[in-house]
DNA sequence: CGCCAGGTTAGAG
DNA sequence: CTCTAACATGGC
């Protein structure tokens, strides 16, 4: 059987600003970029395999198995994982009419064409990703990240180069959480990546039966969960399961990206954020992403 | 005594 | 309901 294959992509799309979202960090282990396109390791069906998406045509993406075999189980699992990591499901077309005239957004919709959430496909590396970056910069997030992924989480070697493949909950679960002091956790994560990972271990989260509720609802359950607050589900909420509607009202860098677009002295305050908002109603997520992308 | 960063919790008022 | 301290550390 071939090693490859290709999946359409929709219009507006481009693949190019994709890739520079995951670019944005050189210590990120999760995946590998290089010039035309990007590497990464996952656990699919049994098998740790590895594969590589570049863009090929104006409309296609191929996926190529780097290691690993190709089955044709794997192969429509590999499909649904790129559709949903690239999102390109969505129609933006509606949304991009929407904000033509916007002064927030109007600029950054022209400037960034085709740009769509990178989505987090699993959502208990959302939610630990989120509680990682709380409060502290984001460099600093993925030094935290990178240690937790190397100590914790499974290797895999392929020509001279290592691919790693994010902690699974069991795992994580066992651990007491001062064994994660030493990577420079404050306390606080310590606490909750273990609060997270016993969720997911002891089966209170869910995440197939989460995805079906309203998003109202699904944030209140992971909400339940010490360490994840209202900023954190909504994080994750929108880059696992898209919830259009999902995107952390109470983002600093959202606030910034508004000030500065605003021409403001001082981050608007919530209340402000909130009325702004009100006219991006059912594309929140990616009124967002665009602020994100401005700054 | 520097301030803010892709926040959250517990406790006080 | 709103306000505050504590959490740990890097980057500018």
């Amino acid at each position: 059987m071939s090693k490859s294959f290709s999946v359409s992509t929709p219009a507006l799309f481009s693949f190019e600003l994709c890739m520079d979202f995951l670019r944005r960090s050189p210590k990120e282990l999760l995946h590998r970029c290089d010039e035309d396109g990007v590497v990464k390791a996952l656990h699919l069906q049994g098998e740790d395999i590895l594969f590589r998406v570049t863009q090929s045509g104006k409309d296609q993406l191929s996926i190529r198995i780097v290691e690993g075999t190709l089955t044709p189980e794997r192969r429509s699992a590999l499909s649904e994982y790129v559709n949903q990591w690239f999102d390109l499901r969505t129609d933006l077309n509606p949304f991009y009419k929407s904000v033509k005239q916007d002064p927030l957004l109007g600029e950054l919709v022209r400037k960034y064409r085709g740009y769509r959430i990178v989505g987090q496909p699993d959502l208990y590396e959302s939610l630990v990703w989120a509680v990682l970056g709380q409060q502290i910069n984001l460099s600093f997030a993925y030094t935290l990240k990178g240690r937790f992924v190397e100590t914790y989480g499974r290797k895999l070697h392929h020509d001279g180069q290592d691919h790693y493949i994010f902690p699974s909950f069991g795992d994580v679960a066992q651990l007491d959480p001062l064994h994660l002091l030493p990577l420079q956790f404050s306390r606080q994560k310590a606490q909750y990546t273990v609060n997270i990972s016993k969720a997911f271990a002891e089966g209170q989260v869910q995440p197939h039966l989460l995805s079906k509720l309203p998003l109202a609802e699904a944030k209140e359950e992971l909400m339940r969960i010490k360490g994840v607050g209202n900023w954190t589900a909504n994080y994750a909420l929108m880059k696992t399961f898209r919830y259009p509607d999902a995107f952390p009202l109470e983002d600093a860098g959202l606030h910034n990206a508004i000030r500065n677009r605003m021409g403001l002295v001082q981050k608007p305050t919530l209340g402000r954020v909130k009325s702004l908002f009100k006219k991006y109603r059912g594309w929140e997520a990616y009124a967002t992403l665009y602020l994100w992308r401005s700054l």
